[in-house]
DNA sequence: ACTTTACCTCAAGCTAACTTGAGGTTTTAG
DNA sequence: CTAAAACCTCAAGTTAGCTTGAGGTAAAGT
């Protein structure tokens, strides 16, 4: 029960998520642990602060893919300080101002639409596929598609 | 090739999706179609406008289980008209007005910490998930547990 | 007529992000 | 010391929204 050594369900509890997600977490490389004598896992507080900056991105539509690779990118690849946030924030961000102003874009086209009653296959800007919508993107995958165009 | 009578190739054509997506749109029950002497499906040109309705509301984050039960609301089951379609867009776009609002929110409160770099255990609005993040819910289903409150 | 598309059904597979369960061990509280 | 609570691993299940494949039929082009 000291403050350096965190158990799972601790962990869990104190963030507010399951003793699952926290073994699959680690699964996918998101968090580490070590092991005490009888093979339990033990943590950093650290790791509070790494579950956060996930759930953080999760909640601005991040993969957790997407965030593995964020956190990859750190040197060392160590659990984000504050610059290694404000940096990591600051990108995610830029992919949520692109969701947010498609999604605005989409309500403003669906107001015209709700004020002419259309649909009518020619000039729907929702209707047609091919218009400025479309150009978008699928709002989430946004910053994926890029990333994988500059590989 | 009249016009009444669309097949599945030049449906998922026209509406840019693939024929298996038809498939299952109407195994989930969100389209309908008949079948001509050799089994295969045929459409009414109706069934664009639904796709589209559909293709409308998926980009607002909306979920085909969703999406059928606003068309199963409407009366005798149709494809929506233009005054179903007012609705039914009204509605959603409140639901996505709300999203709009929570990522907006979300965006804000993490200028705030790319400002200060906190991610202090006890002061930041994205660390903490009790605060006025959480009450918003989880962006995409709003409007599903609002409806199951109602229930 | 013939051949290439297009279509059919049904089952199984896929991705993301987890959860659940079985069978067994370790810690902790009293 | 003992019993409950917490932990362990590994495989399989879950939901959404589709896609893929196999094996076979129908329609269309020449």
């Amino acid at each position: 029960m000291e403050e350096a050594n965190w158990s799972v369900g601790r962990v869990a509890k104190r963030c507010g998520v399951k003793v699952s997600t926290l073994h699959y977490y680690e699964q996918l490389g998101l968090i580490r642990s070590w092991r005490n004598n009888g093979n339990q896992r033990r943590y950093k507080a650290e790791v509070l602060r790494r579950i956060s900056v996930i759930k953080a991105a999760q909640k601005m539509g991040v993969s957790l893919d997407s965030i593995k690779r964020a956190f990859a990118g750190l040197p060392d690849n160590r659990t984000p300080n504050k610059e290694d946030w404000q940096l990591l924030a600051s990108n995610w961000q830029a992919e949520l101002d692109e969701r947010i102003n498609y999604l605005i874009a989409l309500r403003d086209s669906l107001d015209g639409c709700i004020g002419c009653g259309c649909l009518s296959l020619k000039n729907c800007p929702i209707y047609n596929p091919e218009d400025m919508l479309a150009e978008l993107g699928d709002g989430p995958v946004l910053l994926e598609k890029k990333r994988q165009k500059e590989n």
